[in-house]
DNA sequence: GCATGATCATGC
DNA sequence: GCATGATCATGC
């Protein structure tokens, strides 16, 4: 490649590619291609680039124009001799701030040949991965979610050198290196089929192909069983932290549960595990006293700002957790062994939830993407709650492509066949309307309920509840509805619990 | 005693 | 004003 003297780089050397790339700041793809092409008329390479039929088009156009490379697909890096591989990828900005617009996706999962153990012998993942020249652009969205732009003129505003080996880099690597271990263990015990991305902390499997269902192919380890093909992601959430912490430096601040040090010894869900066992048997009221929060003025969350302080940080926002994804949710269990109660969600809109398919919904998003850390407080015979322990999970991709499913359809399939209303009127004049939705007891894993400041219903023209508007969502027959959001049954929780 | 509907409290 | 976590309250 050292013949390549024409280039307006050097392409042996990742310094001066990121030089030469750190020029693309501040302009638009299009003012690429301009700049690229020396002439006026490049509107024919702007529809290309436009149209959806070049997907990873940004990627080719900047290899082509701006590297001055003919983009391919060989399974070496972008750029061999640096080791360096072109990623350009989406942000976004949001209330909480900057947030990385998707995962990245580094390499396919191999199906027809065997995978190694650890990630230290697979160098083809390593060589796509140590080093990432990250180009970032704005893509803004409308709030009906569609885009404001055509794809060539989003404006690159970052552009980064990632270095997994680098120092400031080495607690993730530890993760990456856990992460890895744990894919390769499933697919290599023939269980491929059962990845999911939320059991991973930095480094996903997540899945590749237009639709999941064309996508099942046999596994190298069990061919009687397909899979779903899967790929290498950095995920989303790591993607936003690599954005806040490594690329637009002091733009969030992030409290780290463990050192370094702590991390070479054992893995980072064994540290937060312990670092909550140190305190297991203890009371609420004596964890309250201990880390000086007072019951009366921390009423909200206040188990989960004890997990903080067990954990040693000061906010939630915590460094491991945003990078994972992670929801820290906290459970009361009373004397009989239930939880209390089932665990809320975010409320769905109906128009948009019945619209759906579930495996693009919202619900299979989540629960196939979230890791949980449940932290259990167990009821005593004296009415007080004892810390019991905590546990790591994320819901079973066959749970949820299985009972998930299942629950699913049914509330969109009678949310599209009509909800019926019963209005009752209880003591002192209170309303109380009910439905005719599948109930919790009918359901496998989540159930639908009201999640609303108040209660409001419009039935048939006619007005019900004390809530506003705002607390009524629209059916697809025109009545109206409190807002409802899905709640993980209580009784899947106490199967999840039950041995901690 | 539990399911189901209703609502509170807080922080952004 | 709303999202979110947490919990209450009624009636079967």
């Amino acid at each position: 490649m050292s013949c390549d003297t024409d280039l307006p780089y050097d392409a042996q050397n990742c310094t001066d590619i990121l030089q030469y790339a750190e020029k693309l700041v501040s302009k638009t793809f299009a003012e690429v291609l301009e700049e690229s092409l020396l002439r006026t008329d490049f509107s024919d390479e702007v529809e290309y680039y436009d149209s959806s039929q070049s997907k990873g088009g940004l990627g080719n156009l900047l290899e082509k124009y701006y590297f001055m490379y003919e983009p391919n697909s060989l399974s070496q890096a972008d750029f061999p001799d640096a080791g360096v591989e072109l990623k350009v990828t989406p942000y976004e900005r949001t209330k909480k701030g900057l947030r990385a617009g998707e995962r990245l996706v580094i390499s396919m999962i191999p199906n027809t040949e065997a995978i190694a153990e650890d990630f230290k012998d697979n160098f083809h993942l390593q060589s796509k991965l140590s080093k990432i020249l990250m180009i970032w652009y704005l893509r803004e969205r409308k709030t009906d979610n569609t885009l404001v732009k055509k794809r060539t003129e989003y404006r690159i505003d970052f552009v980064n050198l990632y270095d997994l080996y680098s120092e400031v880099c080495k607690k993730d690597l530890a993760i990456i290196r856990e992460d890895y271990r744990k894919i390769a263990e499933k697919i290599i015990a023939g269980k491929a089929h059962e990845l999911s991305e939320s059991d991973t902390t930095y480094l996903g499997a997540c899945t590749k192909g237009a639709s999941a269902k064309k996508s099942l192919q046999p596994q190298w380890y069990n061919k009687n069983v397909l899979a779903k093909r899967r790929a290498f992601s950095l995920k989303q959430s790591y993607m936003t932290y690599v954005l806040n912490h490594y690329v637009v430096t002091g733009q969030m601040s992030y409290d780290s549960i463990c050192t370094e040090e702590e991390l070479q010894d054992s893995p980072f869900e064994s540290q937060v595990i312990n670092k909550i066992s140190v305190y297991k048997g203890k009371t609420e009221e004596w964890l309250y006293r201990h880390f000086d929060l007072y019951r009366g003025k921390v009423a909200k969350q206040k188990n989960q700002l004890l997990v903080c302080r067990m954990l040693g940080v000061r906010t939630d926002n915590t460094e491991e957790f945003q990078k994972a994804n992670i929801a820290v949710k906290t459970i009361r269990v009373q004397r009989n062994g239930r939880p209390k109660e089932s665990m809320s969600f975010p409320k769905i809109r109906i128009g948009d939830f019945v619209r759906q398919e579930f495996e693009a919904s919202y619900e299979y998003t989540y629960f196939s993407e979230t890791r949980f850390l449940f932290v259990v407080f167990q009821e005593t015979e004296t009415g007080e709650y004892v810390l019991q322990g905590a546990k790591f999970w994320n819901m079973p991709i066959t749970d949820l492509e299985g009972g998930g499913r299942e629950d699913w359809q049914r509330y969109k399939e009678k949310f599209l066949a009509g909800v019926s209303f019963d209005i009752q009127s209880g003591k002192n004049g209170a309303i109380r309307v009910r439905n005719d939705l599948p109930k919790k007891t009918e359901t496998n894993i989540f159930h639908l309920r009201p999640h609303s400041a108040k209660s409001a219903y419009v039935i048939q023209g006619v007005r019900y509840g004390n809530g506003r508007d705002s607390d009524m969502d629209s059916l697809p027959d025109g009545n109206k509805m409190t807002n409802q959001c899905f709640w993980l049954n209580n009784d899947y929780i106490a199967k999840i619990i039950c041995d901690i």
